[in-house]
DNA sequence: ACATAAACATACTACTTGGTATTTTTTAGT
DNA sequence: ACTAAAAAATACCAAGTAGTATGTTTATGT
């Protein structure tokens, strides 16, 4: 039972270090030894715990990037409150509270999604799932908003949704190639004019 | 005079491979050799042309992905007629027209921006200047149709801008990740209503 | 205490990578 | 025709890659 629990201790500490060296440094220029290194155990190690690493990778996808976009995106769209002011929150001071290494890095997801290969259907799936999370609990939100009268009926909330999500996606990989953030402002500014035309 | 002529003609050549093989694997993903395969010289004919991979990435750059941008989504702006039309036939009809294969690959510029690593100053400056210039376009043309009367008045145009940008390539990443075009409608639909919004 | 299996380590393989050194072929100017 | 330089080919290297084979250590159930 002891054993067990090692186990799972050591797959952790294997997928946080995969995640950040993904995130620092890509999917594809990180190898098992870099991320073994990392972790000060074996290569051996790593092969009796994941058949490959292509295996690994699903598993930070589907748990570690899965679990910052639902708590930094999804859940605090669940909470109880005004709609809008609710998307203003999540969307709006969300991307100005993020640390200069976030906004440098950009979005994890995002930099997978673009980065790992367009025929690899599996992490595609992966990623996917986590676009639909979090487009659903969009909707959800947006639909409640006109339920409560905060949001404009006439607006498809699908719609809404999947605009947000590739414009708040687009401009963390824009702002990767800038040394400040006169681009994120600037876009804040569009935002913010965006979210007021679907205000009631 | 003619041996000038070849030795640009090798260089078109490669950069053509290369970027194809970019677009299609990724740019880490894409070595030499397998660019010079595509070209059926050899390994030699890239190193007397080309000082690292590093050079070459840069030229296919700022001479291959900056003019796909420049034609595709740059030169249309600024054609004359009326602004807000403009916008709708660059921005959504040129979405509605790109190709399945278009479509599942998506956007070069973008791919590269989210590729390539965040450390890579050379590589970066690079592609913001493409985003730049695309952004200097979208303002003017803004900036025209609020002269003209065609857009409201009132917006940024710099914001207006980089939200339209930022739109576009994320949804393109996106896009990606689906096998059908249901996801690509949605955007459609939300980019229509964005549009209509900043319309007189 | 002891057998068994899990957890991990070491050493290796076959292959790919960017880049170099050296040679051969082609072209241009005289 | 001859020479010099450009263009291209061949052969190579050291470092890195994913994955394997085979060991050793550690925990667990009896």
């Amino acid at each position: 039972m002891q054993q067990e629990l090692k186990s799972e201790m050591t797959k952790q500490l294997i997928i946080n270090k995969a995640f950040n060296l993904f995130y620092e440094n890509g999917f594809k220029t990180t190898s098992i030894d870099k991320i073994m290194k990392e972790t000060t155990l074996s290569k051996g190690a790593f092969y009796h715990h994941y058949k490959s690493k292509k295996e690994l990778g699903l598993e930070v996808i589907s748990l570690k990037v899965q679990k910052r976009v639902v708590n930094g995106m999804i859940l605090p769209l669940k909470e109880s409150g005004n709609a809008y002011q609710i998307l203003e929150e999540v969307f709006i001071n969300r991307l100005k509270e993020f640390s200069i290494h976030e906004k440098e890095q950009g979005c994890p997801m995002n930099n997978l999604i673009n980065e790992i290969g367009n025929n690899e259907v599996a992490y595609q799936i992966a990623l996917k799932n986590i676009i639909e999370l979090w487009k659903t609990a969009l909707v959800e939100l947006i639909e409640r908003g006109k339920r409560e009268n905060s949001l404009k009926k006439d607006i498809s909330s699908k719609a809404v949704a999947i605009y947000l999500i590739s414009a708040f996606e687009g401009i963390r990989g824009i702002r990767k190639l800038y040394d400040n953030d006169s681009v994120l402002e600037e876009f804040l500014s569009g935002l913010t004019f965006y979210l007021k035309q679907i205000k009631v």
